[in-house]
DNA sequence: ACCTCCAAACGAACACTGTTCGCTAACATA
DNA sequence: TATGTTAGCGAACAGTGTTCGTTTGGAGGT
């Protein structure tokens, strides 16, 4: 065949129909042969355009994490800047929930992670928190936004009563957890973000007052 | 050859070996044809003892999972429940990292982490916390082990100084982490936990003076 | 205009994966 | 003693990621 007049594949094009997948079927739904599939190409033809499964998964990452949004410690606001950093890190998260056990693996050395990162820890320092403090505030949020994202607890119950019913005596009521996993799933990670930032609200008057 | 005079194979001996293939080469590093290499074996005769490779990971997990500890509970006071179900909860998860994305994704309805959901739900009502409470609680806490077993932040960065200077200005110490990976990773935790149930106290008491 | 080099498609193959099938031989039970 | 179940084995199947050599279109240089 050769090269066709107006090339059939970009990365772009590549990135986008492989999250389709990725959302629709799962990570383990998504081979290249499928994807290539519904590129209308042969497999081999897909390797030009990337080296590995792994990078192609990487620039779907690369494309989430753009999502991400860090404007909030333009004010100096650390408070503000943490929450809104945090809520849509979270919700770049489960806009796409089959990537995140992907985006949750593996150093972090993705270029917009870094960035992002760059940004949290420049900002918590400007707003006054000690360098180390900062990295620990950092590590802290994205424990609990990843935690968040991979599991939804909520949704982790069955709809079967009688799988709880007898065995497990304080579960009697999972079962309609699900029905409501939305509501659950957000209203626990406000609650453990707020009391996060509660904690840190009094160290950091501490902090201040020791200079 | 036909059956041999004592059984070659266990669930038993089968799930350690694959939890030391998985602990040393990762969740990738395990089929099902190394593990009976391994355990000295045809790959077809492990399918006599497991339906599924998900269901030997399941058994892992099940063996992993029963190290929680939930005691914390019994003398009635919740918050001390809580911490120590989360601390056990994450040295469980720590002890084997590669096995956490698959212990983190899907449905909890393996026997022992309902019968570690039954039992905190349990403690936090009978310490006097409303059903919904109690739910959230239960959320909150495990995403934020989930999230600290998921993604070791500190570990997440680049020995290699290179990668962050000039690019991220706010980084430039970025390299060092490496080296107190754990102790990090550690006081992080320990910051989000300690400061969360703070929050929780502070709400607690607004729930009893409401009565 | 010609020649060269690179890019982007293809088909075929390799090594690997999880899993199933039919076969055999030992044990357990009636 | 006869029967059925159990636990080994070998071979095969469909599917995976990836690499190789080949073909051909287009861009750049002389």
């Amino acid at each position: 065949m050769g090269r066709p007049k107006t090339p059939l594949l970009s990365l772009a094009r590549m990135a986008s129909a492989a999250l389709d997948i990725v959302d629709s079927d799962g990570l383990d739904g998504l081979s290249m042969r499928r994807l290539a599939t519904v590129l209308g190409v042969q497999v081999a033809s897909l390797y030009n355009h990337v080296k590995n499964k792994d990078q192609l998964l990487h620039e779907i990452s690369n494309q989430i994490m753009a999502q991400v949004d860090v404007t909030g410690f333009h004010d100096g606001d650390w408070r503000t800047g943490v929450a809104t950093w945090a809520r849509s890190y979270r919700a770049a998260l489960r806009a796409h929930p089959n990537m995140v056990p992907f985006l949750a693996t593996g150093p972090a050395r993705r270029e917009t992670s870094l960035a992002r990162a760059d940004a949290v820890h420049g900002g918590l320092v400007a707003a006054g928190w000690p360098p180390r403090q900062a990295t620990l505030i950092g590590a802290s949020t994205k424990y609990l936004v990843i935690g968040a994202a991979m599991t939804s607890f909520a949704r982790g119950f069955d709809d079967d009563v009688q799988v709880y019913v007898d065995r497990y005596p304080h579960l009697g009521q999972a079962h309609k957890l699900r029905a409501h996993a939305d509501e659950i799933d957000d209203e626990a990670f406000e609650l453990a973000l707020l009391s996060f930032l509660d904690g840190l609200e009094r160290q950091f008057t501490e902090v201040r007052e020791a200079r």
